[in-house]
DNA sequence: GTTAAAATCCGAAACGTTTCGGATCGACTA
DNA sequence: TAGTCGATCCGAAACGTTTCGGATTTTAAC
């Protein structure tokens, strides 16, 4: 590994005019330069990044913690959308991603603040995390790096949040059910520990309510965010209010949960039972019948995720919050009465 | 950031001491040792890794060079999953990733090699990637660090190679449909600069001179592993081979748009067409009709990345090959003639 | 020919660790 | 009592950069 010195001195310079040529000062003569140049390339120099951190306390890179890395996550590939739209822009904006590994079965767990902060990341984005992670708070809290939640409703000086507007889309969803004619509109929810939950809860209710329904608490079931969640949901709803039409779920994976029940039961989507999700995943579009549903723009998430956490740490904005539009996506799960 | 002089001062001993105690070493008295733990806690000091890598030349850092981390790769998320299981792996044995942004756009394109080099990554897992691909070579010559490859057959001192038995899973994809009692088989295949593509063609191939048939180079067409590619292809082999009753495909991405053409054509599968794919995406199991496809276990193939890779660094291993088993999954989109 | 300004270069410190090669000291051995 | 040993500690160098402050040389202006 050829270093700066092994240039300087092949060279006859200084290793500081040879880490000046490299980094394009003016201060050099363009023939030294040319020469410094040529030197580094015979000995196939590549600068060492570490020592230049270690110096710069720069280190062009973003901290990733993705609790939904993982096998289950494969499913919606929500996670994996997103980190699409963070690789796209941070690789635009030339900043690298260190993707921790939060795995529950290390002994020693480490904060994420921690482990952010030993390995200088600039800055970091935190996506899939429930509101009741015990490291949440301490990387908020601690304030030492910039960092941008998604889907977390949380600001202040140095975190931001990006998500779509969760409220609007649920009650887009149960506006287009409405319309629909259908008046018995039950609700298949995700767990209580994510704020999307409680934002469709209320686009839910709020929907309801303008068109002078009352929304009934008995007709909202938790389906943790889960496929089989939502399918043991679909039965209590099917058991414990025979009178429902229409049923409105938080995610794709609830809803094609809540079909396959549906299936195994003998109704028929949408002839005798309409549903919609939350998310439009790429099964959405595959399974049969084809889920109509709120889209949400995952990459598009990600993305301006990377962005705005890059923003913040060249302070170029103030802006700590961003939401996206949804968009309703009428396929074949849902029907008029 | 506190440092450790800091504590050192704080504490009144040596840089050297706080060092050694810190990092367990048994020459410093345990009474000291606490006191430098508590003055440690006290200002609540996490150690520099870049300051550390600068010495000890370690990083516990594996790189990651995934083509496929970009939209299109969603609908199959073939890259996700073996991401998932590289990142479980890579975090049971301690050791962070680096996603290295492989963005085209980017003027000054640096090789996967240079990206790597500087960041001191000890070893890197390359997946997705073309045969034709420019860096490809570089970074298997460079030879300069210890690299997996993902479904590309390149092994030496410093390379390895894990990947899933294309060949056999595509005889057992053609032995099926044989067994169903089909003779006219076409094949939809992948682009020509994929090591799979030609795997699983001599499988198909072999599969069918085993039982005595000969494979027709007319009935195999190139889907470029797209669905759109997949699509087109079937369109051609309607035309040109009205006489075909089955269509193995060298992915289930391909096999969907096979389907859809058939749909579009108003050809029912498995009835007047039997599709089979390879992959098991998640699709394949909600899509209609249920696709029948040989399962690539592709979190597995991350994992074992990532254990070879971690082996080869740590030198546990001379291994330089992993190869994985694949399996019949048999669905609705295939039936006996 | 003198002087000021520009152009070009360089030495040394600094970044936060680890580690090598001792140094110190009390206790134990012969 | 001298020598040895173990326990405990430390100074200084090293890792590969960047950068501050200045030094030297060249050029330009008068």
């Amino acid at each position: 590994m050829a270093t700066i010195k092994d240039i300087a001195r092949k060279a006859g310079v200084s290793v500081t005019t040879v880490s000046r040529a490299l980094n394009g000062y003016d201060d050099v003569n363009e023939e030294t330069r040319r020469k410094i140049k040529q030197v580094a390339a015979d000995l196939s120099y590549s600068p060492n990044a570490v020592a230049r951190s270690l110096v710069s306390k720069k280190t062009r890179t973003i901290g990733l913690i993705i609790s939904d890395i993982n096998r289950a996550g494969a499913k919606d590939a929500f996670a994996y959308e997103v980190l699409c739209g963070i690789n796209d822009r941070a690789g635009e904006l030339n900043y690298d991603l260190l993707l921790f590994s939060t795995n529950p079965s290390k002994q020693v767990e480490k904060s994420y603040a921690s482990l952010c902060k030993e390995r200088n990341v600039e800055g970091a984005i935190l996506s899939g995390l429930r509101l009741d992670d015990p490291y949440l708070h301490e990387v908020v809290e601690q304030n030492s790096f910039p960092c941008v939640l998604i889907d977390i409703p949380i600001t202040g000086a140095n975190v931001a949040h990006v998500a779509s507007d969760s409220k609007i889309g649920a009650a887009m969803a149960v506006r287009h059910l409405l319309e629909y004619g259908h008046r018995r509109i039950a609700m298949i929810n995700g767990h209580n520990q994510a704020s999307v939950s409680q934002d469709r809860y209320s686009g839910y209710k709020e929907a309801l309510e303008q068109s002078g329904l009352a929304a009934d608490p008995a007709l909202v079931y938790d389906g943790a965010f889960s496929e089989d969640g939502g399918a043991e949901a679909m039965y209590q709803i099917l058991i414990r209010n025979p009178d429902v039409t229409a049923v409105f779920c938080a995610s794709d994976l609830m809803a094609l949960g809540a079909m396959r029940t549906l299936e195994k039961v003998g109704l028929r989507v949408p002839e005798d039972m309409s549903v919609i999700g939350f998310d439009d995943i790429t099964i959405a579009s595959y399974c049969s019948p084809k889920l109509t549903t709120i889209r949400q723009d995952k990459y598009e998430l990600g993305y301006q995720a990377a962005q705005l956490l890059i923003d913040m740490l060249e302070e170029r904005t103030d802006n700590r919050k961003i939401l996206l539009g949804n968009q309703l996506i009428v396929r074949e799960s849902t029907r008029r009465l």
